[in-house]
RNA sequence: GGCCAGGUAGCUCAGUUGGUAGAGCAGCGGACUGAAAAUCCGCGUGUCGGCGGUUCGAUUCCGUCCCUGGCCA
C-alpha cells in the first residue's frame, strides 16, 4: 500500500507559514501540527505569533499550548509526541500538514534522534551544577579531550556532550552511530520565503504585535513566570519585559526586538538551507499571486518513488 | 557674517609624533543528534569631506572651499 509522505511547511519566522496553511484548510480537511519550540508554552501567545482561537476553532491545531513556561522541552519529546498527533487526525479523517520554523523539531520527526542510554538523574544534575559555573572555554578544553568531534560547536552542546561522556563513558558521538535509528516518516516540504521583503515583513510584525498588546501580556507574565523559565528565551520577549519595567528606552528596544527577530530569520534560513533533505524541498514564494495555487500543486503531488 | 568643535566602514566612534587605518553594533557566511526563537564559529578596501600645496611619501602638516552642530552677532 503506497504511504503519502508527510507533508511539512517550513520557512523563516513572518513569511507566512501559517496563512498559508490557513488558505488551503479551506480546499483540504487537514490539521495543523506546530513545530514551534514557542508556541509550545502556555501564556506566550502575541510575541509568539501563535494561532488565534479563531484559527484554532476553524482548523484543527496540534503542538500549542504545551508546557507551562518554566518547563524544558525537547525536540525528542515533540517528535513522539507528533506521532501520536498524526495517528489521532487521520483517524478523524484529517490529513496532517506540519508547519513551522524549528527545524530541529521536524528533523527529530523524519529522521529521529539517537537511542538515548539512561542518564543517572541525580549525578546528571549534580554535574549540571558544575558546568554552569565553567566559561565556556574552559567546557571547550573538556570537550576536546572527552569527544572531540564535538568541541567546536556551542556551549549548550558542549554541555550535553561532556554529560553523556561522563555519565556513560562513551562519548556522544560514539552513541549517535551506535544508536542512530532509522528514519520513520518520509517528508515533503514546501520551503515558504518571500525573499528580501521579509526584512520589512518583521519589522511590521514585531510593531503589529505591540499594537494588539504585547506589552499587557507580558506585564501579567512578568508577574507569575520565573524570570529564569525558558519561555523567556522566545524572540523579544526578555526586551519586552525590561520594557514593561521601565528600564529601557522603549523605541530603542522596540529597533532591538526587530533586528533580533531578523537574526533569528537568517539563523533559520541558514539551517533550511543545509539541513533539509534537498531532494523533497520545494520553495515558494508566498507574495506571488499564484503562491496558494502553487502551495496546492505541491500538496497534490505524487511521491516519485511510490510504490 | 565671526568664533569654536567636528566631517574616518551602513551606524557610533578610535587612531595614525607623515609610511594609505581599527573597535563595537549592523550586515554576510557557517555549524547544529533530547535547551534549537537555544547555543556557538568565521568574515573588515573604506575616494580617512573636495581641491590645491609642502614632502621620496599626506588620511595625518599648511592653504582654501563645502557640509554639520554649538556659541556670538
Amino acid at each position: 500500500m503506497a504511504v503519502d509522505s508527510l507533508r511539512v511547511i517550513c520557512g523563516p519566522t513572518a513569511a507566512g507559514k501559517s496563512a498559508l496553511a490557513m488558505a488551503l484548510a479551506r480546499r483540504i480537511p487537514l490539521a495543523v501540527l506546530s513545530a514551534d519550540s514557542r508556541q509550545i508554552y502556555r501564556g506566550f501567545d502575541i510575541g509568539t505569533a501563535k494561532p488565534t482561537l479563531g484559527e484554532q476553532r476553524a482548523v484543527p491545531h496540534r503542538g500549542i499550548d504545551l508546557v507551562d513556561p518554566g518547563e524544558r522541552y525537547s525536540a525528542a519529546a515533540w517528535a513522539d509526541a507528533a506521532l501520536g498527533w498524526i495517528d489521532e487526525v487521520e483517524r478523524a479523517g484529517r490529513t496532517p500538514v506540519v508547519v513551522g520554523g524549528t527545524g530541529f523539531y521536524v528533523r527529530a520527526l523524519t529522521a529521529p534522534l539517537f537511542e538515548e542510554p539512561p542518564l543517572d538523574p541525580a549525578r546528571r544534575m549534580r554535574l549540571q551544577g558544575a558546568l554552569d559555573a565553567l566559561p565556556t572555554a574552559e567546557l571547550r578544553r573538556w570537550c576536546a579531550r572527552l569527544d572531540p568531534e564535538r568541541a567546536a560547536l556551542g556551549r549548550a552542546q558542549l554541555v550535553r556532550a561532556i554529560e553523556v561522556a561522563l555519565l556513560t563513558g562513551v562519548p556522544i558521538s560514539r552513541w549517535h552511530a551506535r544508536a542512530a535509528r532509522a528514519p520513520r516518516v518520509r517528508a515533503r516540504y514546501l520551503v515558504v520565503d518571500p525573499g528580501p521583503p521579509l526584512r520589512d515583513r518583521i519589522a511590521a510584525r514585531v510593531h503589529a504585535m505591540l499594537a494588539a498588546g504585547w506589552e499587557g501580556e507580558v506585564a501579567a507574565l512578568d508577574a507569575r513566570v520565573r524570570e529564569d523559565a525558558p519561555a523567556w528565551n522566545a524572540t523579544g520577549y526578555a526586551t519586552v519585559r525590561d520594557i514593561v519595567r521601565g528600564r529601557v528606552d522603549r523605541r530603542a528596544a522596540i529597533d532591538r526586538i526587530i533586528i533580533d527577530t531578523r537574526q533569528y530569520a537568517k539563523r533559520q534560513r541558514t539551517w533550511l538551507r543545509h539541513q533539509l533533505d534537498h531532494a523533497h524541498v520545494t520553495r515558494l514564494d508566498p507574495t506571488s499571486p499564484d503562491a496558494l495555487a502553487r502551495a496546492e500543486a505541491w500538496w497534490h503531488e505524487r511521491d516519485e518513488d511510490e510504490g
